[in-house]
DNA sequence: AGGAGTTTTTGACCGAGATCAAAGCGCAGC
DNA sequence: GCTGCGCTTTGATCTCGGTCAAAAACTCCT
């Protein structure tokens, strides 16, 4: 059994709706598990499905067409959510892009508690919300923007959503970071391939407004450049 | 007030998760209201938001860039739910299609209402995650197909959203409905142009998988045609 | 340290869809 | 019936990002 009280989590996922006596009950159904940088938690439309709660580590969410194209149609970080509770299976794969923990549940088994604590499907009724509303921006990111436009979005995307992650409250900003992900991941989020998605990097950072020490690190020069090569809206 | 038992959508909408007498409760809440074509229900972050079931018609919600460009990033028949509860405003514009009737509440009210009604926040959550599944749908159309396979992924839609809509179960698929939007609405819906829009819709024609009486009719005269182009998922 | 394999960058070229421009079509109003 | 206007189609050209290929950089192993 995972010790819910101490988990690092525990104020950001969906479990800070529950007092101490209910977690204790959830603790009880929750298994923690560790997953490897590129393995795969969840086949689409698992038959033996599983929900979970991100404790760390970065996940993908996507959509595999079957000429080999995929589609990479969302992010998760710790304390994201994962899953499909209450009927459906879940039409996504999710694949850990850095090595991860997760506290899986069956989801029989969280469909039965949850149908018992109206705030816990309160506050994933609001989080679903979120999800949607990041989804509808990438949208607007994959049928509007340009290749520039699109890298910069996700540099300043991946800079808050990895603070987050951090937990260091003094850092609003993120202006050095590592990318979970590689350059193909890159052009899987962002609807474009591998070389555009080189030349986009190497064009900005030129540009001054990023640094490129390594394959994997980041490091923002100039925000407010940053910005306003993202925030087309 | 309006009268939600002899509603249209009273067995679709999410107001079928209640009882006789809730039902009666939340029909004192909402008001019936028509909008024309071309209205606007709802701004994007609106400061006296509401939230709304469509009765009929067809509505739009839309991200708009600064620079004009729109994207469009749902498209809602009669039944679907409109607005975000508890908390947050929604970041869209919500407006009418085709002349539309839909069932509005203020946000406050329903937040109130639906505070104590775990069964709809319970609907209201199953709702959100299906939209979320399309809304990802769209994204791997926006990220990865080819302008032939987003026209024919939007007729395939269209036929089957707009059969359910028009009630006639011996119908199972639609094969001649009317467009409930321009050209430039298409081109807005999946991220191409309207010229775009307008030399798909012609190719497919004159391969005879299509027939376009007028410029709103569709007649689809092939159907597994359509679908293998659509479908590369 | 050297070498094999992987990932990323760079270069040359190409093409799907965008852009710009000009008809064509359908309908409302007179 | 004609006219004017908005929407749609068609045509000509351009461009951004894709494709194909090779070089460069990094990683990991011995």
């Amino acid at each position: 059994m995972s010790d819910c009280f101490t988990c690092v989590v525990r104020n950001r996922a969906i479990c800070a709706s529950l007092e101490t006596e209910e977690l204790q009950l959830l603790g009880k159904l929750g298994r923690n598990r560790t997953i490897k940088r590129g393995e795969t938690l969840l086949w689409e439309d698992d038959p033996a499905p599983v929900v979970a709660n991100i404790i760390n580590g970065v996940l993908k969410l996507s959509v595999n067409l079957q000429d080999g194209r995929e589609q990479i149609v969302s992010v998760m970080y710790a304390s994201d959510f994962i899953g499909r509770p209450f009927g459906k299976q879940s039409p996504y794969r999710v694949t850990a892009m850095t090595d991860a923990q997760v506290c899986v549940f069956t989801r029989s088994s969280f469909d039965n508690f949850a149908r018992e604590h109206p705030d816990l499907q309160n506050k994933l009724l609001q989080r679903t919300l979120d999800e949607l509303d990041r989804a509808r921006e990438w949208m607007t990111l994959l049928g509007k923007k340009s290749a520039t436009e699109r890298i910069a979005t996700l540099l300043i995307e991946l800079s808050d959503r990895l603070s987050v992650d951090g937990c260091s409250p003094e850092t609003l900003y993120l202006d050095r970071f590592e990318l979970p992900m590689d350059r193909q991941q890159i052009a899987d989020i962002l609807g474009l391939t591998i070389e555009t998605v080189s030349r986009q990097f190497t064009r900005i950072r030129k540009e001054g407004i990023i640094e490129l020490p390594d394959r994997r690190t980041v490091i923002i020069r100039d925000r407010p450049r940053l910005k306003a090569l993202a925030q087309v809206e």
